[in-house]
DNA sequence: ATCAACATTAACATCAATGTTTATAATGCA
DNA sequence: TGCATTATAAACATTGATGTTAATGTTGAT
């Protein structure tokens, strides 16, 4: 059968943006839409409707609605890798306070969702977006202990490097709702972490032997 | 129009289950199609299937597909509370080694994914769900320092049950692939809690004044 | 100014998940 | 045994998300 088109609009005046502002403004709003309301709002339509176009131009900009979450999710990795890269150079140019340390990696994960973020890149069993965390957290293990040190100090570093990941993830999910629960301040999961920093210091502290 | 209705079938032979066993083994499915294939994979069908009936019979059972995602909610919470129940009982009949209490609470959101299921129910946006937590660490508080001692001791029994909580989450849903990253042991968090949950003890821990 | 490239949309098609209706099979109980 | 209850499934309807096609608007380069 014979499709029915319009054959004359009268002037619907609608801008033009260029395909990388679209895909921008898109990523923006989906990563909105995710954190507000869950996994099942990040929808073509949805997201169309938020930056106001079809939700066929999203489509069309991002190839196909995985393309635009696959988009999403790098765009999260990369925001993620992007600051604990800065706490590298952090540590790179002077001795960083605990405090500071813990701050830079909790940011981390609560700067644009990221925990939230994370957590979903994980139920969708999509571990392998994972993958550029690995060479973060690795430079982040050797600008701490550099390559100079024993084995038993990296390992110490690792292991520190673990808590501090660990902590910040999961404080950045439910560390509201369990703070909440336990009548803590915002900060006290920081506070915990930069006292415990210090501790990884101490060459018994895992009971390795130092060299 | 009028429908077709098949008029006869030749003896089918299906068993027939007792409402409480398909709910029993839908929600069963349901949690293993959430950890495999993440919360898109918890569909009507999917489930039906898994248990080996049709997706409208499951419907019948669970009333709707939202009853039958509350439920799961509902079961993994009642799962996860039931075992920081443990870990009350546990402390209320003798002291309780560190390593005991932290592979307590560290099992609590291993067994049957519970961690990832948190995450799902943080991600949907459903935290009302999480209220009967509130009351399991509650329980957990008292159970530790009782009625009996100072506001600071409470106060630091509060922060470690706080950083356990968040620590076993983080490490029960990315833990694997952090630990992984670093070259870490799969216990290597529970060591490390179990390094720190005694100097929640000394008075002076968190800078507050003991009584 | 013309034209090519591409951003944009309406209309349509398709598919998967949910929900409804109707009929049938199995079970428990009187 | 007979009957009410309930589990079960087929067929159908509906909705929402995705994807396709054809046509038009807009922009930048030559």
């Amino acid at each position: 059968m014979a499709r029915m088109y319009k054959m004359a609009r009268p002037a619907p005046k609608r801008r033009k943006r260029s395909g990388a502002e679209v895909r921008e403004e898109g990523l923006a709003a989906a990563r909105r839409l995710l954190l507000d309301g869950g996994p099942g709002a990040v929808t073509l339509a949805n997201v169309g409707e938020a930056i106001g176009m079809s939700h066929a131009n999203v489509l069309h900009h991002f190839g196909s609605a995985a393309g635009l979450q696959s988009a999403l999710m790098g765009s999260m990795i990369q925001d993620l890798t992007g600051a604990l890269d800065n706490v590298v150079d952090l540590l790179k140019t002077d001795d960083a306070a605990p405090r500071t340390i813990a701050d830079h990696v909790f940011d981390a994960f609560d700067k644009g969702g990221a925990g939230p973020l994370a957590a979903w890149i994980v139920l969708s069993g999509d571990v392998g977006r994972l993958e550029p965390i690995r060479d973060a957290v690795g430079a982040l293990v050797t600008a701490i202990v550099g390559q100079s040190k024993d084995a038993a100090a990296r390992e110490r570093v690792r292991a520190a490097v673990l808590m501090v990941a660990v902590s910040a993830f999961g404080d950045a999910v439910i560390g509201p709702y369990l703070r909440d629960m336990l009548g803590q301040k915002d900060d006290a999961m920081r506070d915990l972490v930069t006292r415990f920093l210090p501790l990884f210091l101490s060459p018994g502290f895992l009971g390795l032997a130092d060299d």
